[in-house]
RNA sequence: GGCCCCUUCGUCUAGUGGCCUAGGACGCGGCCCUUUCACGGCUGAAACACGGGUUCGAGUCCCGUAGGGGUCACCA
């Protein structure tokens, strides 16, 4: 455990701009694992401090998208816009304390000097032109920006859970906004602010707020707060290497779901990226909860690996439970064959999972491997399929159906004897026979399940009408 | 460009100075199972970026080089 026994509190804290896109679905998960790990709490912080930008279809979609992920949070979100007060209070009192300035310098000013800076070769920061002028030197009518007075010579070093210890020159950090010109608080105030208020101890997230942490580094001590735990993770990469793209992956969790991913495939995969225990591979939720530390995270960045988690699906779908699954595909079913199956093709529908599920990768592969269990006969054709039933064929299945037409029960092991009948006195190869015969009964040259199978899911009936269609 | 970080099979990773002839998983090849398609089992190819040190001994420690990434806003 840690060294103090306060309690753990970690936080996720998405800007609402957009889907809760992959990365950030990861982060949610260490934060969340990390803090279940420790019986800690796990809070949602929304930054809707950008409010051009941030709407409620984004709130509901990040929240939807965790609910999905089954991260719970603890006590109810916090926005931070709604807060704004209190961080002006922070930017107060520190300009109070001599720790923060009012820095007149007009946009225009800043951008020459960061251009004059970058041609020089020096570092692009503000320069600190207002830092130690006297107030009455401020011009008519400019309303001020409040900036940290940060220190300028010695270092910050930053012990980072993940990263190990940073250290960067305090020179190469200039002093931040705190308060706009218009009053409104910066990102870097509010976090800070935030993440103090709500007790955080560990922060966890992506490593492209690495630099940051130093500037905030520096608040929490002027405040004179105590500064919680870093954990930079490594961002998630394209399979390319490059950074994740739309096209590779950087798509909201919605998507995920929506190409049939099982939600518990995408924790585990998302753990596995980035972080291991040992060689285990395939773990449930508890598992990770118990084995998961921050100290296992790996420094360096991960490509996302389609066919792995496809793989991963796929064992969770063979594994799930066959109600579920068909709550899952109905309405795909139901959308494909433009019709609501009955109470009859829903039972159908279970009782043909079991071999369904061993095949599909994922829930749209699943839905479409059993349509042909539901349509009406007759049968579309795949060409394939059509070539199979040559006049040879349809005289064996000619003579299997009026063997079958004989069966008291239409069961497996009796169905399995008609066709081995046919096969030994037509005296042919099984596929002679076998092969038709799924194409009569599925429309299609392969499909999932032995052939028997399918006659007793299909039930006596359906079968004999597929095949009566497929010989006429 | 400045600063910071990263570098083990194609990919995710195990590995914390001798257990490494570098292990597992995905993907790929072969074989087996088989009533198609899958599942499964067995098996094969496949990596310590490069160059210097330190050490009796280096994938593991140090330095450099190369490559990759992040970041440098009155955005978050």
């Amino acid at each position: 455990m840690s060294q103090n026994a306060k309690q753990v509190i970690t936080r996720f804290a998405p800007s609402p701009t957009g889907f809760l896109h992959i990365g950030g679905a990861r982060t949610a998960l260490f934060n969340w694992l990390f803090a279940r790990h420790h019986g800690g709490k796990f809070m949602l912080r929304i930054e809707d401090t950008d409010r051009k930008r941030s709407t409620q279809e984004a709130i509901d979609a990040i929240l939807d998208g965790m609910s999905w992920l089954g991260l719970d949070w603890d006590d109810e979100p916090i926005f931070q816009y709604s807060r704004a007060d209190r961080h002006r209070e922070v930017a107060e009192q520190l300009l109070e304390k001599g720790l923060a300035y009012r820095c007149y310098a007009t946009p225009e000013e800043l951008t020459e000097m960061r251009e004059t800076a970058k041609a020089e070769g020096r570092p692009v920061g503000y320069d600190g032109r207002w830092r130690d002028r006297d107030p009455s030197e401020a011009p008519e009518g400019v309303s001020p920006a409040i900036r940290l007075k940060a220190p300028r010579d010695g270092a910050t070093t930053i012990h980072d859970h993940v990263q190990g210890e940073v250290t960067v020159q305090n020179q190469e950090l200039d002093d931040m906004i705190l308060l706009r010109s218009d009053g409104s608080p910066t990102y870097m105030l509010s976090v800070v602010v935030d993440d103090h208020d709500m007790g955080i101890t560990h922060i966890i997230r992506g490593d492209d707020h690495l630099t940051n942490a130093f500037r905030q580094k520096l608040l929490y001590q002027a405040m004179d707060w105590e500064t919680p735990i870093f954990a930079h993770i490594p961002l998630i990469y394209g399979p390319d290497g490059k950074k994740l793209s739309k096209r590779h992956g950087a798509l909201g969790v919605d998507a995920y779901r929506d190409m049939g991913y099982l939600p518990d495939a995408l924790r585990n995969y998302l753990v596995r990226l980035g972080w291991a225990h040992g060689d285990d591979e395939i773990f449930s939720t508890e598992q990770a909860t118990e084995w998961f530390s921050i100290e296992g995270i790996n420094k360096s960045p991960a490509r996302f690996d389609f066919d792995k988690l496809a793989n991963l699906n796929g064992h969770y779908i063979r594994n799930a439970d066959e109600e579920k699954l068909a709550q899952l595909i109905k309405p795909l079913i139901d959308k494909q064959l433009d019709k609501s199956l009955d109470d009859n093709l829903c039972q159908r529908l279970i009782a043909a999972l079991p071999s369904l599920k061993e095949r599909a990768k994922d829930i749209n592969e699943l839905a479409s491997s059993g349509l042909f269990y539901f349509r009406e006969s007759p049968l579309p054709f795949e060409e394939k399929a059509e070539k199979l039933l040559t006049d040879e064929a349809k005289g064996y299945l000619k003579d299997l159906l009026q063997r079958l037409s004989g069966l008291n029960n239409w069961v497996k092991s009796d169905i399995h004897d008609q066709i081995a009948a046919t096969v030994a006195d037509n005296d042919v190869g099984f596929g002679k026979v076998a092969k038709p015969l799924r194409a009569a009964l599925t429309g299609l040259a392969a499909s999932p399940g032995n052939i028997d199978d399918i006659m007793v899911i299909l039930g006596e009936d359906e079968s004999k009408k597929r095949l009566e269609q497929a010989i006429s």
